[in-house]
DNA sequence: TTTTAATTGAACGTAACCGTTCATTTTTAT
DNA sequence: ATAAAAATGAACGGTTACGTTCAATTAAAA
């Protein structure tokens, strides 16, 4: 027992073949649950899919919440994209809004972002936590760069605001209007690139008028 | 055969009791079509709450889908509120704008109207006439009314605008911002009469800004 | 009252799924 | 080569649910 070798409980959980199962588990995980909810998707199922046993997923994840918590908590991870352009210097601010604007607008209309955001707003009553993943990763990231860009464009004396937060909300709401609402609901709408363009367009010079100094 | 009375193949559906039954299991399965959605709402569930039999359910609604379905329609039928307060003449264009964006946000803030939306939109995917039922009576209503209170005031030669659907929608992005996608994704949000004030004036001013003449 | 429809309870067959156990095999570190 | 951890397939018990059938009962219309 008191051999130099005593510490024989060593997990090795990562193994490199067991990191790639795990993959492809939450892959598979992913796209079931993305697919058809939580509670229509099955172990079963998710398993077949990893080309997995379902021992296998028990042992790594103990239950099937679990499980779609860690995928959730994965997808949430790379999902802090930045929309905000930041060189406000060589393009100006009108054109960086509008840069953002567009960059908002196409995420908002993939329908895999559509998708998700059915799923998972679903599934926060039962599971709360999946919800703070998103938040966290999503809209707060968002609305924290917005505000930043805003507080530049108010450095350089270019415009104003008394409550910054509130402005990047107001930016936030004119660029998606109830666009959200619609694809939520079902409305087929994938804008052209014109149509992006206008719209975002219209949307900046909006908030820049409510913010002119 | 041919009698006086033939049509022997009256349907009485329409009793007093089914009445009152239909009604019943379509409350129930309000209840528990949003309590815990669609795929974990079980038939014997909601035929236990409605104290109804479960044959009777299928009698009158032939599938779980269906009955899903109905629900929804008869939910979506009285959801059609009128946000828009009319008389624009006694309280002026500014009081009636509050008033309507205080309104949308009592309305958003509701926790039920939450949960609904929730579940509602996770079950578009598997049945698209569920959405249109909701954007139907809901948003295309809402922002229906909107436009015509813009119109109203720009008749009065107060306000003026190039797109008066683009406007409408403005207006509904301006007094949302993204408290709705806050919501849904779980945080808790209560505003005070003030608050709820404060954040309706706000809106409304830079939507009277934009549109000024 | 008589007739017709609605409703019920119980049971059925079928299917899916959860989570676990176990004996066996594969993979990896040492 | 050896020992330990990981993965597998198969099977299990238990549960839940769908949608249907049937004989019996209740309610309402004629």
């Amino acid at each position: 027992m008191a051999d130099t070798d005593d510490n024989l409980a060593i997990e090795r959980a990562d193994r490199p073949s067991s990191q790639r199962k795990i993959a492809k588990i939450l892959a598979a995980a992913r796209a079931e649950f993305f697919g058809n909810g939580f509670s229509a998707s099955s172990i079963e199922a998710i398993a077949a899919r990893a080309g997995v046993s379902k021992v296998t997923i028990y042992s790594w994840f103990k239950t099937k919440e679990n499980l779609f918590a860690e995928m959730v908590k994965g997808e949430c991870a790379h999902l802090s994209q930045n929309f905000v352009d930041e060189n406000l210097d060589s393009k100006g601010v009108r054109e960086v809004l509008i840069d953002t604007a567009e960059n908002m607008l196409d995420f908002l209309t993939r329908d895999e972002r559509v998708r998700f955001d059915r799923i998972l707003a679903a599934e926060v009553s039962r599971d709360p936590r999946v919800g703070q993943y998103f938040l966290d990763n999503g809209p707060r990231a968002l609305l924290k760069n917005v505000a930043t860009l805003l507080q530049s464009a108010m450095d350089r004396g270019k415009m104003q605001s008394s409550d910054p937060i509130a402005s990047a909300e107001m930016f936030v709401g004119l660029v998606k209007g109830h666009l959200d609402l619609l694809l939520r609901y079902g409305e087929k709408i994938d804008l052209t690139a014109s149509q992006r363009r206008e719209r975002a367009t219209r949307a900046v010079d909006a908030w820049m008028l409510i913010h002119q100094k």
